[in-house]
RNA sequence: GGGGGCGUAGUUCAGUUGGUUAGAACGCCGGCCUGUCACGCCGGAGGUCGCGGGUUCGAGUCCCGUCGCUCCCGCCA
C-alpha cells in the first residue's frame, strides 16, 4: 500500500468523487466534539480532512489525539463542499476529503515556535531548522533560490561554459579578508585555509585554454559580519579568455534575465544602462548606487567660492541634496550625526518650512547664493563641504538614509552598470594607493600615468 | 577594534515617575461542542524580569560590570 498517490495541495472540484490517500503534516485540528476538521500540509498546500464518526468510528478515535505538527497518513474520498461552505481562500477551498482511515505516522512535542508567527528570533529558527523549513516564507525561498541558479546554470550552459569545480581547501593568500584555517592530521603544524574565492584556479583555467569558465562557487572570508554578510556565501563565478567588456556584460545580463523568466517576473531589458564610474560618485556619492530614487547630488562649489560663510568659501568641494521634507531640528541632529559617522565635521542646512526659511547659515549667505538654494517649500538642502572623496562618503551615506526613513524608492528592480573604476585610488590613512575594488581589472588608458 | 539598540512566560510583546500579588495575545493542559477553516465557549498550569554587584525603606524600572543577540563603522568585495 503506497504512502500517496496525491499532494495535498493538488485537489481541485475536478476531483469530486476519487478515493485518495494523504500524508503530511497537521497543520490545525478543528475539534467540534463529534465533527473534527484537519488542514494537513505538504509542500503543495494543504487540504481539509473531515473526520465524521458516523461515517468512520476508526479515524474519529485518532482524530481527538491529532496535535499542530503530527505526520500523519489518511485515505478517504474527494468531496465537493456545500455552496456555504467554500473556502475561496485557499486553492483547494472547493473540496474536502472525507476521512476513512488514519494513521498517525509521527508525533510531535509542542513547537517552539508557531509556524505562522512573525518576528520569531532567528537563532531559534536556526536552532530548530528543520521546523523554519516548513513554513510557506521559507518553503518559497529556498525553491525561489533553486529556480534562478537552475535557470543561471542553464544559461551558461548554452553559452559554452565549462562548470569547474575548484578547491575549496587551499594555501593562505597575504592579502585580502582573513582565512579560515585548517588544521592538517598528517602534518602537525601545518594548514590549509579555505578559499576566499575561486580567482586563482580560474585563472589557471584562462592558462590552460578552458577559454570559458563558470562556477557557483562558495567562498569563505573570516571578517566581521553584516546583516547581508556571512562567513560563507555563493556566488556565480566566471572567466571567459579573448573578449572585451561588452562581452563579459553581456553573459551577466543574460543570466539575469534567465532567472527573472524562470522565476515568471517581467525581465529588465537589455542592454542595462551604463554609469561612469565618475558620475556616480558626483551624482550619488556611491559606486552602487540605488537608482530606484532620484535625489541626486547638486553641486555648489562655484556659487559658493566668495561665500561669507566660510566653511563653503574654504572647502575645497560644497555639494548638496535636496531632501523633500522640511525637516525638525531633532531631526536634523539626527541627520548631523550621521554626517558625522560618514566622515564630515557637520551639517549645514536650509530648511523651506511653507516658504520660510529656517536656517542657522542664512544669515552668512549672498542673495545671489540665496537665489541660486531656493527650493520648493517642504524641502531642506543639506550641505556637506569637505575635500571631493569625503563630500561624496557624507551625501552618498545621507542619500541611502534619507531614501530609506522617507521611502522614496519605487518598488522596482533597477539594474545598471558602472563603468570604467580607476584602478587605484588614494589611501587616506597612509597617503599611498590603493586598489579601488571594481568589476573590471583591465587598465584604463587614463590609468597609464 | 569602535559606537548604537535590545534582553520580561514556550513564542511575540506590554509593563507609566522606582511602589501592593509582573500582564496580554498565541501556544500548552483539562472539560464542552456535528460545518469549522486564525472554529467557539469554560477552566487551569506556566516567570531566577540574561547574569553579578550597587543605590534605595523598596528595583523589571536607576547606576556599574559582565554575557548574549542585533544594527552600523572599521574590516571585507
Amino acid at each position: 500500500m503506497s504512502w500517496r498517490d496525491t499532494t495535498c495541495g493538488a485537489l481541485r472540484a475536478d476531483d469530486a468523487g476519487k478515493r485518495v490517500t494523504l500524508a503530511g503534516w497537521v497543520n490545525t485540528r478543528r475539534d467540534h466534539g463529534g465533527l473534527v476538521f484537519i488542514d494537513v500540509r505538504d509542500f503543495s498546500g494543504a487540504v481539509q480532512l473531515v473526520i465524521n464518526p458516523e461515517r468512520a468510528p476508526q479515524p474519529a478515535g485518532v482524530a481527538h489525539e491529532l496535535r499542530n505538527e503530527f505526520v500523519i497518513k489518511a485515505e478517504g474520498e474527494v468531496v465537493k463542499r456545500a455552496a456555504d461552505a467554500v473556502n475561496p481562500n485557499i486553492p483547494t477551498g472547493e473540496v474536502e476529503v472525507q476521512v476513512d482511515t488514519l494513521e498517525i505516522v509521527s508525533r510531535s512535542v509542542p513547537l517552539p515556535f508557531q509556524l505562522d508567527e512573525e518576528n520569531v528570533d532567528e537563532n531559534l529558527r536556526l536552532k530548530y531548522r528543520w521546523l523554519d523549513m516548513r513554513t510557506e516564507r521559507m518553503q518559497r525561498n529556498l525553491r525561489l533560490s533553486h529556480t534562478a541558479i537552475a535557470a543561471i546554470r542553464r544559461e551558461m550552459d548554452s553559452l559554452g561554459f565549462v562548470d569547474v569545480w575548484t578547491p575549496g581547501m587551499t594555501m593562505g593568500t597575504p592579502e585580502g579578508a582573513r582565512d579560515f584555517i585548517i588544521p592538517m592530521r598528517l602534518q602537525p603544524g601545518r594548514f590549509y585555509v579555505l578559499a576566499q574565492s575561486p580567482q586563482i584556479f580560474k585563472q589557471l583555467c584562462m592558462v590552460g585554454g578552458i577559454d570559458r569558465y563558470y562556477q557557483i562557487a562558495t567562498c569563505w572570508r573570516d571578517e566581521d559580519l553584516r546583516a547581508d554578510r556571512q562567513f560563507e556565501f555563493r556566488q556565480l563565478d566566471f572567466e571567459m579568455s579573448f573578449v572585451e567588456r561588452e562581452h563579459v556584460l553581456d553573459v551577466m545580463e543574460r543570466c539575469v534575465v534567465a532567472s527573472f523568466e524562470a522565476l515568471g517576473r517581467e525581465a529588465p531589458s537589455r542592454p542595462f544602462p551604463g554609469l561612469q564610474f565618475a558620475d556616480a560618485m558626483r551624482r550619488y556619492g556611491s559606486d552602487k548606487p540605488d537608482l530606484r530614487f532620484e535625489l541626486e547630488i547638486q553641486d555648489a562649489t562655484e556659487i559658493t567660492r566668495g561665500s561669507q560663510f566660510g566653511v563653503f568659501a574654504n572647502a575645497p568641494v560644497v555639494r548638496y541634496l535636496a531632501a523633500p521634507r522640511a525637516f525638525s531640528r531633532t531631526d536634523l541632529a539626527r541627520l548631523e550625526e550621521i554626517a558625522k559617522e560618514w566622515g564630515a565635521k557637520g551639517l549645514a542646512y536650509l530648511v523651506n518650512d511653507g516658504g520660510e526659511i529656517r536656517s542657522p547659515i542664512a544669515k552668512f549667505l549672498s542673495e545671489q547664493e540665496l537665489a541660486a538654494f531656493a527650493s520648493e517649500p517642504g524641502t531642506t538642502l543639506l550641505f556637506a563641504a569637505a575635500d571631493e572623496a569625503t563630500v561624496s562618503r557624507v551625501l552618498g551615506g545621507l542619500r541611502v538614509h534619507l531614501g530609506r526613513e522617507l521611502e522614496l524608492a519605487r518598488d522596482e528592480e533597477n539594474f545598471s552598470w558602472v563603468i570604467d573604476f580607476p584602478l587605484f585610488e588614494r589611501h587616506e590613512e597612509s597617503e599611498g594607493w590603493t586598489f579601488t575594488h571594481h568589476p573590471f581589472t583591465a587598465p584604463l588608458p587614463d590609468d597609464a600615468h
